[in-house]
DNA sequence: CCTGAAGGTGAGCAAGCGCTTAGGCAAGTG
DNA sequence: CACTTGCCTAAGCGCTTGCTCACCTTCAGG
């Protein structure tokens, strides 16, 4: 039940967080956003995680809304990478779709509270950091749509409604973050390659692509 | 702005709640509930948007969660209502997966706030109540898989995981309660219909079944 | 050995929270 | 008429919240 148990299917080293003790924080700031939200969160929960006092927390952090707002900046940051990489790799469009689908989903389960962070507290941000977020999410619809609309182009897939489909895969991939459980009986792999072949189906691409 | 115009998209009268006051007073709690989230709305809010004061609203109800549990069990009720109607309705697997993807995405899209309330606060319920809630989206879940075991048995589906893939649909049609926008470019009935045709695809049925 | 920056703490403030209480008013009943 | 009942409010209690402030410790550089 600790902060260790939980963190297991997060090794995710924030390496890109320092010094030290603002990742500590950052860390303790996902599992406790992860499990309660970020409003039923409170400071002194996360400087407690963290094990400092509520006031550390005001050292690396000017808000709580901040350190928010610097967890769903990586985490699009990283999600966007993970479809942008997919997008621009070689292969067919099939080929391409189903690995962008297969890793996008393989981070939101494997790194699952992260993403709940990520996906589920948008609207905790304040103005500016929301807008700004918003931007990079534009960005990954662009590259799913990217990849489908090659795939049409090409005779690969039949879609009748590319910005619907686009939309709906995004979604369905999204969503696993909700209910993805470590306790459960799939692994991030197997969900993801569930998922890629449902996808497939979707856009109508000839099985086992 | 104001409650009026947030809730043309939710004609649904709450018919079932009396008194008057009790009904506003929900219709209140699920329009703030779905804009901040249960634990950024206060009391105080929900009360003014119902046009009372802040005192009124314990006089229908015992706590702040007792709303957010009447709430969440006329939702989950009508939710398992749309799935089991369709489940045991006439048809062929294919049509009665059509028609239970149809009826459940428009509910999703058409009351997104309600939907958004039922579906995203679960875990703002008491263990009590969650648990109750739980068993109820439990039979929504096998509303669809008894249809897509049905598809399967009767030659119709091509389903290499079956609780897979009645997770991600149910999954898919869930999320929409997140994006759907009454601003958007889509009315529930599009939304319905371009669902239960990806649905189709993903359990591999014939085409337009 | 002194100094100043960096990183931490304990105590606590102003504001806002969920919820309670005492009481008021209108309608229905003997 | 008196009295009860149902619905509502004004005031406010006890507590928690995000955040601040005065102060302490550690340690590198001169």
């Amino acid at each position: 039940m600790g902060a260790a148990q939980e963190t297991l299917g997060e090794e995710q080293p924030w390496s890109e967080v320092s010094p030290d003790a603002a990742r500590r924080l950052l860390v303790a700031a996902v599992e406790a956003f992860a499990e309660r939200g970020y409003h039923a969160t409170t400071t002194r929960d996360i400087a407690g995680r963290a094990g400092m006092s509520p006031a550390a927390l005001y050292i690396h952090y000017k808000t709580k809304e901040e350190l928010l707002h610097r967890i769903s900046r990586l985490g699009h940051d990283k999600a966007l990478d993970i479809l942008r990489t997919a997008a621009d790799g070689e292969g067919t469009a099939a080929e391409r779709l189903s690995a962008a689908v297969r890793s996008f989903v393989r981070w939101h389960a494997g790194h699952h509270m992260t993403a709940r962070v990520v996906q589920y507290e948008l609207d905790a941000l304040g103005d500016e950091h929301r807008t700004e977020i918003v931007a990079l999410r534009r960005q990954s619809d662009a590259a799913v749509r990217e990849i489908i609309n090659d795939g049409v182009r090409a005779g690969e897939f039949d879609v009748p409604d590319v910005p619907g489909t686009t939309l709906a895969v995004l979604s369905l991939c999204i969503d696993v973050a909700r209910w993805f459980n470590v306790a459960g009986r799939r692994t991030p792999d197997e969900v993801g390659a569930l998922y890629a072949d449902l996808v497939l189906r979707m856009v109508g691409a000839s099985p086992q692509a």
